[in-house]
DNA sequence: TTCAATGCAAAGCTTTTGCATAAAG
DNA sequence: CTTTATGCAAAAGCTTTGCATTGAA
């Protein structure tokens, strides 16, 4: 049924070693396509993008309609239990916020909302310190 | 430099009618479109999105690259000061979520984070009561 | 009478897909 | 040798834009 084998390629290690070495910045497939360094097709880099993505290698935002998603590096660090992404509306920048609050917010909505959290996903929306 | 005078349509109501008659739905601008209740042209439904988008009329979600849009009617209720968007990842639903809690996150991000939370833009992801 | 808004079709972009070829294991 | 991954080009969507025309005030 899913997939039986898996091969490591060239390519994907590439695309992951970009944005291992560019951490907290953002690029688009286009990005990576136009990029000189990188050496690998369109269709590729698209379908390596979506499987480092749900790998959870990768985490993909969406600016707006009509405008290319963009992916950035996922560090994995310890305190992961209590990330959450934050996300500045003026400036476009991202970043992660690791605070044992997530624990108090994931118990609320779970206890009087009975709605679990997928911290993965979720991205809280706002002005940032430099934009506010 | 800005708009100079704003006229009022029979397209941008019909539209703005059709998403209030039906509160809590999310439709993309093609279903607009193929409805046959609505008689507005094609780039009109998509000018009249963004324009009650901006407004504050309705509010756009963007499930995954490469899909369509979503939008969905922004009713005003008193409570709206603690209101939060849930969205399921399995079935696709979203609800409002009315809540104090939403000030002690709005508190705690602000004071421990220097961060201003946007209500109308941050949706959290995860399960629903019925699909968890 | 003005000038914003509409409608149509064309154009623009991002992303996906089909299929032969190349490469991993 | 078998099966996955790549690359190219074509196709598919969604959204935007140009321009003549319509219609609101």
């Amino acid at each position: 049924m899913g997939r039986e084998k898996t091969y490591r390629t060239r390519q994907r290690e590439d695309i992951l070693r970009f944005f291992e070495s560019r951490p907290g910045q953002m690029f688009s497939a286009g990005d990576l396509i136009a990029s000189r360094e990188l050496k690998v097709g369109k269709a590729t880099v698209y379908r390596s993008l979506s499987r480092l993505t749900q790998e959870g290698r990768l985490s993909r935002f969406i600016p707006g309609p009509g405008s290319a998603a963009l992916y950035q590096y996922n560090r994995e660090k310890p305190g992961d239990a209590h990330r959450c992404r934050l996300a500045c509306v003026k400036c476009g920048g991202t970043e992660d916020m690791y605070c044992s609050f997530m624990g108090e917010i994931e118990r609320h909505m779970k206890g009087d909302h009975g709605f679990l959290v997928d911290k993965e996903k979720t991205v809280i929306y706002g002005l940032c310190k430099s934009c506010k």
